[in-house]
DNA sequence: GTACGGCGGGACGCAACCGTAACGTCGTCG
DNA sequence: CGACGACGTTACGGTTGCGTCCCGCCGTAC
């Protein structure tokens, strides 16, 4: 019966470790001394640097983003804008999301995992999203999702992970606004015909 | 007096080797290997790993960007998503570039290099893209460079360096069209007030 | 009370790198 | 031709990490 503590201490310090030098300079031995355990604790539970990661993180990221249903597109733009603004300013998150997926271009096994992660979230995002603007009449049947999702998530990613500029209350009022313009006229730019029924 | 080809041939390497196993791995003794050079040339030329890939990371990226004029708002935005995409795509550099992203949240010291150049890029983009909409009459005057540098670039990077999905014409036709909607929201609700000469 | 199993600690041999130093080679300049 | 300097090679001692093994400790279940 492996003990819980133990693991939970791991977990801790894998995720810390992983903030601190990223998952190409992460060791076993590190993990091991910052939850100070013995390594043949961490060997007793995962076989490998890649296997203890993956599972740890995603475990991790398994966690059900809320997404509330205000009413309207901008309340729900507004609001998931807060919410991904709260979440990239945590220091573990804004260390840990830009090396994980900087080394997803290298190791697809980790692509793989993140990209399902990542695809699981976007499609909630965008059904519930831009599926209720839709059904609203806030948006026009057959907008595209996923560019959608593009719009929504990209400037915000960018000038939180990339850039890292400052973000306020006033930076993400103007930018619900700009987002909300964008998804309309993406919408409405996608000539993808509604499926008329009946029609050939 | 340094040879050139072997300079060359270290720069090459630096970067492959960049690509392949990111910053936190990379190590002298594959760079030489993979340049066909003894240790000795490198430590030569730089005394250290952090130096030299600064120096030719900064060499690299300090090209100029390309930054047409063609007009419009719409055809600047458009060409520069085009560009921007065609950057993105190419292998070392879609590799490279999040690596030392994110590099840059855990060493001040390519945090600052980068951001440094990343600034300027901004600054130009801002200046020539947002400025000359604005002289045009197509923004109104007290747009905030910063932000409409946020929603052009946001979302290509989003869907090219974070969700690595698919990009076409279409695709960005359509981002285009989203972007210059964008601009013009965040624009107008900047409530930035002009500059009243005069007043108090 | 005894057997069991997870635990930390410590040591193992092996491999990769570090940064430096001492060679001998080769092209170039004078 | 001779000196010089950049070069590749090899070796150095030292550090770090790997994955494995054994030890003695300790709580729990039987």
């Amino acid at each position: 019966m492996l003990r819980r503590e133990i693991t939970a201490a791991i977990r801790d310090a894998v995720m810390h470790e992983l903030a601190a030098v990223g998952y190409g300079r992460l060791s076993i031995e590190a993990v091991a001394r910052r939850a100070g355990v013995g390594k043949t604790a961490i060997y007793r539970r995962w076989s490998n640097k890649l296997e203890m990661v993956l599972e740890i993180v995603t475990k991790v990221a398994g966690r059900k983003m809320p997404m509330p249903d205000t009413g309207t597109l901008r309340g729900d733009v507004e609001i998931l804008l807060r919410i991904l603004a709260t979440a990239l300013q945590h220091r573990l998150a804004s260390q840990i999301i830009p090396d994980l997926l900087a080394e997803a271009a290298r190791n697809p096994q980790i692509a793989e995992t993140l990209h399902a992660t990542l695809r699981g979230y976007s499609a909630e995002l965008g059904t519930s999203l831009v599926g209720r603007a839709v059904e609203r009449g806030e948006l026009p049947p057959g907008t595209d999702p996923d560019t959608g999702v593009d719009v929504v998530l990209g400037p915000l990613y960018w000038r939180l992970a990339v850039a890292r500029g400052p973000v306020d209350d006033a930076y993400l009022e103007h930018m619900a606004d700009a987002v909300v313009a964008g998804l309309h006229a993406s919408a409405a730019s996608a000539v993808v015909p509604a499926v008329v029924p009946g029609a050939a």
